[in-house]
DNA sequence: TTAGGGTTAG
């Protein structure tokens, strides 16, 4: 090209300005002809202009789209730098997949670009989410090793991620070191908390934590009243809740859908129906493009009216829009299909479930189990039991509760035992009943076996998903720390690792 | 470019 590079510095600056203004517009289309006319006039784009346009296809179409970006970029003899990799992990973290994410990070390494936070940070945050915290440790420790300063972005990631994983004391502990240390806490971090306190039943230190918040110069935002909504809602303090949602309703605050669809559950829960039907015509009016999270509330909604027909139409039109049935849709339409006693349209459904290898499919296993013995067909509820590979408190809750239901006490106090050696749980209701009508039947040695069994220590469960092998280790190149560098950075890894991982 | 809030079962 004639042209010297200083003549075009310029243009391909404000390419990249138009370009980036069309891609957060959504014009994705649009930024590819202004780059396609670019090209034409002898513009040359640059690492910016595909890293722009790798980003939007990125979160418009997944990490596929993302790729033949990349593709596209070094076929133009431009190379992938930190910003290309960040993008892609990150585009790789939002759509749940760790191996995929780990592999563009390790390719990332292998091409000799350094890592920084924002290389780190949707790594971990998929890795916690995927439920393999232990590897999300590792993570953050090889980030640490690395000498890498965590931003708060990083200590927000860890804070939610060791709540995902069932340390709310740890992540509280860390919280205050946050404070003491005079690391950044945002009001990023205060939601966090509240939200992860309220989740694992901390109400007490939530309440403390949203108190601070009002002290503090951070204002609350919209994601902190829906945390405190759905505390309100989960523990008993309904119309507190409801409340709530109202004056930010009136103040004109809800400009997006989970507020709603927090308050149209909670309502469905209730059986409020028609109340959680107006509120979903407001939603409705109120424009937002509806998420399959939407759709799963408004299925719910509909398989809680007995409108399963209704419930179907409003999946099919949430997968013609490009949205993915998830294993929260399935869990509502077994649950709904249960409900109404069509057990084998919801045998059904699990098997579509089992062929699309959806990896956590307890629930809906769990709801179908359930109706099993509500409509006192135990014996096929245990042989369900037998094909699941995860089992949890519900299952031997509804499973014992079953089994009494019908006078099989012997039964039920084995079922009760392998549940307790398994390190699960039953509701206290079960284990009455199961130690009622042992006594009332006069069987004495299984009533001694069931008091004298020792309750294994509960494993941590990663949101019904089963434990699988570390993912970093032998395959990646991600090491241990043994010396972390940095002085925040080594009470931070040690909230951390004082963390017994299972 | 990147993080935080909303959906299911006993």
């Amino acid at each position: 090209m004639a042209r010297g590079r200083g003549r075009w510095l310029l243009p391909t600056r404000l390419l990249n300005v138009c370009l980036a203004a069309l891609c957060r517009g959504g014009s994705l289309a649009a930024a590819e002809s202004v780059l396609v006319d670019a090209i034409r006039l002898g513009l040359p784009p640059d690492v910016v202009t595909y890293n722009t346009l790798l980003a939007a296809h990125c979160r418009a179409a997944g990490l596929e789209a993302g790729l033949a970006v990349m593709g596209r970029m070094r076929e133009a003899g431009v190379e992938p730098d930190a910003v290309t990799y960040n993008s892609l992990i990150a585009g790789a973290a939002r759509r749940g997949l760790p191996i995929h994410a780990l592999d563009l990070f390790d390719e990332m390494l292998r091409a000799g670009i350094a890592p920084d936070s924002w290389s780190y940070n949707p790594l971990m945050h998929c890795l916690f989410r995927s439920g393999h915290p232990e590897d999300a440790y590792r993570v953050f420790a090889d980030m640490a090793e690395k000498g890498i300063a965590p931003c708060d972005t990083t200590y927000n990631t860890l804070l939610d991620g060791m709540f995902r994983a069932g340390y709310a004391m740890n992540a509280y502990r860390m919280f205050r070191y946050l404070q003491r240390a005079g690391l950044p806490v945002s009001i990023v971090t205060y939601n966090t908390m509240i939200n992860g306190l309220c989740s694992s039943g901390k109400v007490g230190y939530a309440r403390m934590v949203l108190r601070e918040l009002g002290r503090t110069d951070h204002a609350p935002n919209i994601i902190t009243y829906t945390a405190v909504m759905k505390c309100c809602f989960k523990y008993g303090r309904f119309e507190q809740g409801l409340d709530t949602f109202l004056s930010l309703l009136d103040r004109g605050y809800i400009s997006d859908v989970y507020p709603y669809c927090t308050v149209i559950s909670a309502l469905v829960k209730k059986g409020r129906l028609g109340e959680a039907n107006n509120y979903c015509d407001l939603m409705l009016q109120n424009g937002s493009r509806l998420d399959s999270v939407c759709y799963n509330t408004l299925i719910h909604m509909r398989c809680q009216e007995g409108k399963l027909d209704d419930a179907f139409e409003l999946v099919s039109m949430m997968e013609d829009g490009g949205l993915e049935s998830d294993e929260y849709t399935f869990a509502i339409l077994v649950n709904g299909l249960c409900k109404m006693g069509h057990i084998e349209a919801a045998e059904k459904q699990l098997f579509y479930m089992e062929i699309k290898g959806m990896q956590s499919n307890v629930v809906a296993y769990n709801c179908l189990v359930d109706a099993l013995c509500k409509f006192q067909e135990v014996d096929a509820a245990i042989r369900l039991l037998q094909c699941m590979k995860l089992k949890d408190d519900f299952t031997y809750t509804s499973l014992v509760h079953g089994l009494c239901r019908v006078g099989r006490y012997h039964m039920a106090s084995k079922f009760l035992r392998i549940c307790l050696r398994e390190g699960n749980n039953v509701l206290a209701s079960a284990k009455r009943a199961v130690i009622a009508g042992l006594r009332s039947s006069g069987f004495k040695n299984d009533l001694r076996k069931v008091r004298s069994v020792k309750p294994k220590r509960n494993k941590i469960k990663h949101h019904g998903k089963l434990q699988t092998s570390p993912l970093v280790g032998e395959r990646y190149r991600l090491s241990m720390c043994t010396k972390p560098p940095l002085t925040g950075v080594c009470l931070a890894l040690d909230f951390v690792g004082k963390i017994d991982w299972v």
